[in-house]
DNA sequence: CGCCGGTTTGACATACTTCAAGAGAAGTGG
DNA sequence: CCACTTCTCTTGAAGTATGTCAAACCGGCG
């Protein structure tokens, strides 16, 4: 183990491929690893707070984290979750336009903003690369929209699950196949989903109750019925027939 | 004046200051103009559609033009508007995810795509300007996220008229102070706002009611009260000024 | 054990959608 | 210039999904 600031290796990070860095060569590796630090977050803990200076860039290596607004009565406000390879202030953002707070252990991967940002002006495979993910951010923003806009209690949730379960994948296997860990409470993925918590726990039972899956405690759950979970999202995925499409939503009795 | 496809010099450019090649210098800009072309699309016309490839990049150099995405069921959303500067088929999207739909005249000054993206890998000014419009691109998607997930018809119309007023008066007086041109029928507010086009009615008309604005035609309106606009909109009052749409949620005013 | 936050469940309220019909604009052709 | 069509917008009535309020439940943890 290297010391606090550089307690690890570039060379066997767990997001060196698809970080910021991931198409910068060893000598450019060695150029901004100058800069950077690691730094952890308990669950819990705010990265960043709405309106501050953040003077740091950073990437989150592992973990999850939530990025909100507060409002002056209390209520909070979920933008989206942030994973592995995500960032936490980009350059050229001064300030947190959102409350970054961890949901889970956070391990980020932190660089000097100044500094980073005269690396960017100057390295190409640094710049393309953080538009590469500005951009997905952008797509991953404009898919939630469909969400939110279109989209009813049932085809939210399922939605969101499906998410989670193609997040937990890539995350490569920590958890048994099949079994969700849900990183937030009800509460909170209702504020994502734009949903009261009791619609999101209604619809979360409802599912359990035509047996798409299996509710193992507040945090975990089994999919039994991925096809059926996939139907009940609202996507098309292009294939099938319409007769196969057939579904008939049971509304909560 | 150069032929057809170099209709334009970069040095008049109305966009020059702000565009993807803003950061460019002119040794830059001769190099990306060698592959530069400008299209026009008239009113209606699809710019790009789901799924297909586009072989183009381009920004919008002057117009309106829509970003939706559309179920097999029917139900639309638009992602959003897209004005001057606004990308159309960013680098490294090899096929358009939604469809681009020019809702009036609109002018493109397209790149042919491999090339530019190869000039991206190797050009950090453009590079890093790409990451700076992906990046806004990116918050304005989530200032919408709130708009949608919280917010009721009547803050989510005055949003969108407030919205309209401050990009009307970036793009320098067309219009007298205080009228609104709408670029988009009821049902296309209404699939951006994620409301049935009836109910857009019945809200601008109730803020017509409450005097607060003045229906003019179908597609012009007159503010009245811009102040009791802003406070139906749901908006804290705070001073924030970013770049894209702004809006914070807040329950039952 | 008893508190405490998160969750579930029920009953009720309502904002929005859906369905339906009619009124304006705006274009088309005589 | 006036029917006639067509499209968009407005208005009304009824239905429903989701929000709100409230109470009970459950698992942890002191």
């Amino acid at each position: 183990m290297m010391d606090a600031t550089h307690p690890t290796d570039c060379a066997s990070c767990p997001i060196r491929d698809i970080a910021l860095c991931a198409k910068c060569d060893d000598g450019e590796l060695a150029k901004i690893a100058r800069i950077k630090s690691t730094r952890r977050f308990e669950a819990g803990q705010t990265i960043a707070a709405q309106g501050e200076g953040i003077p740091l860039v950073s990437s989150i290596v592992d973990g999850v984290a939530a990025v909100s607004r507060t409002l002056e009565d209390g209520r909070t406000q979920l933008a989206g979750l942030l994973f592995a390879k995500d960032m936490v202030g980009a350059p050229g953002e001064g300030q947190a336009a959102y409350d970054i707070v961890a949901k889970t252990p956070v391990t980020l991967c932190c660089f000097e903003r100044h500094a980073f940002e005269a690396h960017v002006e100057e390295m190409p495979h640094l710049a393309s690369r953080l538009a590469e993910l500005a951009l997905d951010e952008r797509d991953a923003a404009r898919a939630y929209l469909f969400l939110l806009g279109r989209k009813t209690a049932r085809e939210k949730i399922a939605s969101f699950l499906l998410f989670l379960i193609e997040r937990q994948r890539q995350m490569a296997g920590s958890e048994a196949p099949g079994i969700i860990r849900l990183p937030v409470s009800r509460d909170e993925i209702g504020s994502l989903l734009g949903l009261a918590l009791e619609t999101v726990s209604r619809h979360l039972n409802g599912l359990g109750r035509d047996g798409i899956l299996q509710i193992l405690d507040h945090r975990r759950l089994r999919i039994l019925d991925r096809a059926a979970l996939e139907r009940s999202s609202g996507d098309a995925p292009a294939p099938m027939t319409p007769r196969e499409l057939q579904v008939i939503p049971r509304k909560s009795a």
